[in-house]
DNA sequence: ATCGTTCCCGGTATCGATAACAATATAACA
DNA sequence: TGTTATATTGTTATCGATACCGGGAACGAT
């Protein structure tokens, strides 16, 4: 078992010319005549022979690969999603993945994590790791200096960063919009820990909507969730202890809707007549969840899509040119917990009568 | 920007040593004297000089790096929980990961996949593709002769290769036999896409659950489904227009078996009363559907990580001694709906009335 | 004084591939 | 026939690092 690697060397002794014509024929350069080209792919498809990209990459100074840094692959499905659309991104033009996932975002030598990817000679990296806390503090002095440019999914604009990051606040306003537009008037919200800032952004969405309906912000209509089920359960549980009168919510994340839905019913509020909710990022059990969840999508996907495209630039015109960071958009996405055809029959009448 | 990589000769250079005296205390060997591993270690601190692991792996034969397949990290939860599991491991032992996505696994060439990643020099090779139709045939040849060992995960334990492998016919068995455990008479399931070789040994399961307690397996209990929950739903209410009388389903994951409840509850279903439920999978999700799902749960981050050892066992060692198939165990978690009370006690007491 | 060890350190070949250049062979033309 | 242009091929240096070997210095033993 274990045969070695077929090396360029054995192709040329075999089909009994130098290695360089070997090289020649596999870079399809033209100063090959046709009879030896024929022959040596012959001896190539033969013998199984594949170049290797290690070797190139010293002499050629890229690899053709790009430097992935991830998180949380085990906790949520985002991050998954993320990298589905940096692969497809990157295969299509013709890149490999060198993967690393920080097991604590909080907690990491960035300065070692990059070296550690550098050492594998990739000619980009694209960092997709969640702002939480001061943890990208690191960033500013870092990166100046990087040999390969670099560029941040999902973080805070800074200037001299290439970022594209998905318009969080945005997605939070166009929720509690939503729920406004139902004709609420106590609308609450579960967040994620604020420490993240995509937690934050959402939440002062929150108080956007809220202020440009001329309504008043009150804190005590705040729960701090984590993202997960229970402490969706354990938010919704204070709100309506605190303010039984609460008659929508802004989860935001998908989860916490969930266990906010489940624990609400519990306490004997109907969804969507007594309550209505709406969450955030549309995973892919949402619409099943009972009532089915209205929620604000973000399309993940893309935005790896979007980082591998902003890198390869980089990599291609050299990192001189300032580009503006590449905002993406949600999108809110309707459906059985965020509306009462009662209620807004009622209000509609009510409306008339007024 | 981007300032050029350091290379030992600019830090033999500034250290005024030479090249094979830095390598020497990079790499701790003895041969160098306190005094001057000192001051190079200084030189190299100074200068942020990285060692290339692609110039390394070229001499030394080793690139400290694996490869690995994988596939559906877009679709399902579970494929980035391995990986999850891999990285981990990867990362304790000292290696990097080199990852390959497969967009379609079913129509893919192996043989190039396993070229493309062979071109990185990678050290071993993890194969973490569900095996569907015929898309694994090429296994037994291609192996044979390849550079690097490899390891398959959830594939069908095949002679002179190394796999390990989640039990998913025991899994079958343990689900169904909870729900005949529970006293049900008309257990039917809903499997997954048949061409999956894990839904395949699901459904193998309920069967044999089903032979054990003396029961007949009627096909007509069998809907197949997609893995969605879509296809759960419609699956259910196929089952139950046919099979009225039906008082247990074995969805073979948790979304179908989140669309299944759902439907049976608009079709007047109580659940756990009139029909009990177990999923599989464990999701995240599943503790906060209502009623909790009872589901059969399988560490596949563990997948993950035994795949790592069992590379890197046949990286050391050669892959000469043939290695068992590490089978691992899943596990049965009762929740809500699986379990009723009332009809237990009902069954007890007409037990000891019979 | 000579030889042999041990300890340190440097020179050179090498890994697999390509860039840059040199060297053939062949054809073309005067 | 000689000369130059063109097409095709081979040679050498290189990428960054390490393996392998050889050499000088310091020291003790004979």
């Amino acid at each position: 078992m274990g045969r070695k690697r077929v090396t360029i060397k054995e192709v040329a002794g075999a089909a009994g010319v130098s290695t360089q014509t070997v090289s020649r024929v596999v870079n399809d350069h033209p100063d090959v005549a046709a009879k030896t080209r024929k022959h040596v792919q012959a001896v190539i498809k033969e013998l199984g022979y594949q170049p290797s990209k290690i070797a190139r990459s010293l002499i050629q100074g890229q690899s053709c690969s790009l430097g992935v840094v991830s998180y949380g692959l085990g906790s949520f499905f985002g991050p998954s999603l993320v990298l589905q659309g940096i692969q497809k991104a990157a295969v299509q033009a013709g890149y490999s993945l060198m993967l690393t996932v920080l097991h604590d975002p909080e907690v990491y030598d960035a300065e070692n994590v990059l070296r550690e990817i550098l050492s594998y000679h990739v000619d980009g990296i694209l960092w997709a790791v969640p702002e939480i806390g001061q943890n990208q503090d690191w960033i500013q002095q870092a990166v100046h200096g990087l040999a390969v440019p670099i560029v941040f999914l999902n973080v805070q604009p800074r200037p001299n960063l290439v970022t594209v990051v998905m318009d969080n606040k945005l997605g939070g306003r166009i929720a509690t919009q939503h729920l406004v537009d139902q004709g609420r008037q106590h609308i609450g919200i579960i967040t994620g820990p604020m420490d993240w800032r995509e937690a934050r952004q959402r939440e002062l969405g929150w108080r956007a909507a809220l202020t440009e309906n001329d309504r008043v912000v009150d804190e005590s209509y705040i729960a701090n969730g984590d993202w997960s089920p229970s402490s969706g359960e354990r938010s919704i549980r204070l709100l309506l202890e605190w303010h039984p009168e609460l008659d929508a919510v802004f989860a935001c994340n998908d989860q916490m809707a969930l266990g906010a839905m489940k624990v609400a019913q519990k306490m004997g509020r109907q969804i969507p007549q007594d309550l209505i909710i709406v969450g955030y990022d549309n995973i892919p059990e949402s619409p099943y969840f009972s009532p089915a969840l209205s929620t604000v999508s973000q399309d993940v996907a893309e935005l790896g899509h979007q980082g591998v495209q902003q890198l390869l630039a980089l990599i291609s015109n050299g990192d001189d040119a300032p580009i503006p960071p590449v905002v993406l958009q949600p999108e809110l996405i309707v459906r059985e917990s965020s509306v009462d055809i009662t209620s807004k029959t009622a209000n509609a009448v009510s409306a008339l009568l007024g």
